[in-house]
DNA sequence: TAATTCAACTATAACGTTGTAGCTAACAAA
DNA sequence: TTTGTTAGCTACAACGTTATAGTTGAATTA
């Protein structure tokens, strides 16, 4: 085990001062060409390696970045990760994660160790229990401590920091139209409880598009899905109350607003012996690996979490790097789209 | 925005030295009761943190693990990383992600930035390209460096760090055996080239558990899928060669080494309107979602990849703590289990 | 009364850097 | 000879913390 060589250990092996040590790997011109080579060679040998922490410690600046998301093992917040991680090594900088698991006292728990610890910013996803509870002091004293916050998919409006979105209600909106006009009235909604944010929108775009071709909408063929903590109840849930309104309600197509769900009714329908997409077809939200590998496989709007992970590492580097004003605030929407495949 | 105080601050303020707040502040019995309680108070009212990186400096500890993963959007992986990162956080530990995408040279730079860096340990899964390299130097180098290593899944021998891997080999023989068992002799199987050790234990449980039950193994029952970089190529791959074979070939099971090819042998064999399982019983590695959202469900063989993450966190907190001696090393086993749905 | 003890604090060094200011010897200019 | 300039180096402070080793002044003891 040898243990990494400190500038202090060489000042002391070539019996010259720590400055001059520091300054010969800067290359600066204070120290002679004979000296200075001497030292370079000499730390080269011993694979020399600034001190990162002292580094952070001295320039106030860590270069890593905090990054706080409702849960891990999810396909569209495991590509945001991947985006971000790509995005920010590309730029010099590392990442940390932290996993809120959809609760607000982890999430306010994570953001305290985020903010007292290793990290120049944070980028994060609120998590459903905090939307629910609509307290967002931590978020505000971060920022209030002076550290950079981006926010991507679920957003509050009211907090001063960047955001990311994706334009939910006009997606929503405009696959529900593409069923009508598909000639299919009777759409089911699947949704999840009002406080998410996200739900929300979409679920306001299909009541639009209904709106538009004076449909009127059936509160019978909106189902909340509640949360429950520990999907497996959360989907008999669904199944259940699916089933039931199959039985008592005309259905023609199925709007998911995410694709565990919309998986979940796919099950559901081919135990009823129901064709997909024939009498009824589906739409969901989340380009997954579900939608992918389900037969029929499922049409799908693509959130793009390459792009928002790439946009809030860009936004929260910009920051960082004094590139845009630290009191200047963007919002940036990324663009849905749908993906045709089977189910539709 | 107000900065954080620091305890020279706060010692300024209140007219004592920082040592007299750094005590006062660690309830030490060196300083009187009266002072004591009104720095604390003081300190409360100001919100003070220690800076964690100062601490690091002075500690040589920054209470962090960094984990280098070949991917992030991939089930097994990011279970693994989700337990990593919840063992670690109950025990103090933030966790820093660096992903190698599979590559030898990305996988050395994270490896550099990291033992550079902000971290007390690594957890890992070797990237391919660095399994077919045979190229272990950075890993070596860093052992070297004091900083302890943890390998899971995808290991390696002769590394001197502990080692959390699967009974692959075992799992895979016991799985063919469970296929031969319902009368099942014409077995495919779908594995990787053979530098992926976990692909090659598995192909090795496949032959031996023919061997047991004297099937002469038909090497054109083993389609070993082609890694291109870009999974597009590569399941356009799989599938041509699986056609290929069942034209030619009597096959009556199909084992997968992961469930990405098991969902992608389900797609062809609905092609060509063969019926699963009646005619072809599929079991896959990796119980992922495709799994359980295709149809027919299908039978994995679970590698628990929480518990790979736990076990993995624990021997590295371990190491770091000194709980386990550090020339010490442990391998562990974590069991494969058969998960028994509609495939088989 | 002088020595001893003790409570209550302070000074200092160290973790590994870097930037600014300061020092020294050699040489040039006046 | 004196002053000025410069090259080439060193000292020091600072980032925020803590542990060790002092330093006081007052009370206790012999």
């Amino acid at each position: 085990m040898i243990r990494r060589i400190t500038l202090k250990e060489i000042a002391n092996e070539l019996n010259v001062s720590i400055s001059t040590v520091s300054k010969s790997l800067k290359d600066s011109h204070e120290i002679g060409v004979e000296t200075r080579e001497k030292i370079k060679a000499f730390a080269k040998a011993h694979n020399y390696r600034p001190n990162n922490i002292a580094l952070s410690l001295k320039n106030r600046k860590t270069k890593t970045i905090g990054v706080i998301i409702p849960e891990i093992v999810h396909h569209f917040f495991s590509i945001v990760i991947n985006s971000i991680e790509k995005f920010s090594t590309e730029n010099g900088y590392n990442v940390i994660i932290a996993v809120s698991n959809e609760s607000f006292e982890k999430e306010v728990l994570n953001m305290e160790t985020l903010a007292n610890g290793h990290i120049d910013g944070i980028i994060m996803s609120i998590a459903k229990e905090t939307l629910k509870k609509q307290d967002f002091h931590h978020i505000r004293e971060t920022i209030d401590l002076g550290i950079p916050v981006v926010l991507f998919d679920r957003v509050i409006s009211d907090l001063k920091c960047d955001k990311v979105i994706v334009n939910d209600k006009q997606a929503a909106k405009e696959a529900t139209q593409t069923l009508i006009d598909d000639n299919r009235k009777n759409i089911l909604l699947l949704t999840s409880e009002d406080y998410v944010s996200v739900g929300n929108l979409r679920t306001e775009g299909y009541l639009e598009a209904l709106k538009d071709n004076d449909i009127i909408p059936d509160s019978d063929l909106i189902i909340k899905v509640k949360d429950k903590k520990g999907s497996q109840i959360e989907m008999t849930y669904l199944e259940d109350e699916l089933e039931k309104v199959l039985k008592s309600k005309k259905v023609d197509a199925i709007l998911g607003v995410n694709e565990i769900y919309a998986g979940s009714a796919l099950k559901v329908l081919k135990k009823n012996k129901i064709n997909v997409p024939n009498e009824i077809s589906i739409i969901s939200f989340t380009d997954g690996v579900i939608s992918r590998y389900s037969s029929p496989s499922l049409s799908t709007i693509s959130q793009h979490g390459e792009i928002m992970g790439e946009r809030s590492a860009k936004l929260l580097i910009n920051k960082l790097t004094g590139k845009t004003d630290a009191s200047e605030f963007k919002t940036e929407i990324i663009k849905c789209s749908l993906i045709k495949r089977e189910s539709s």
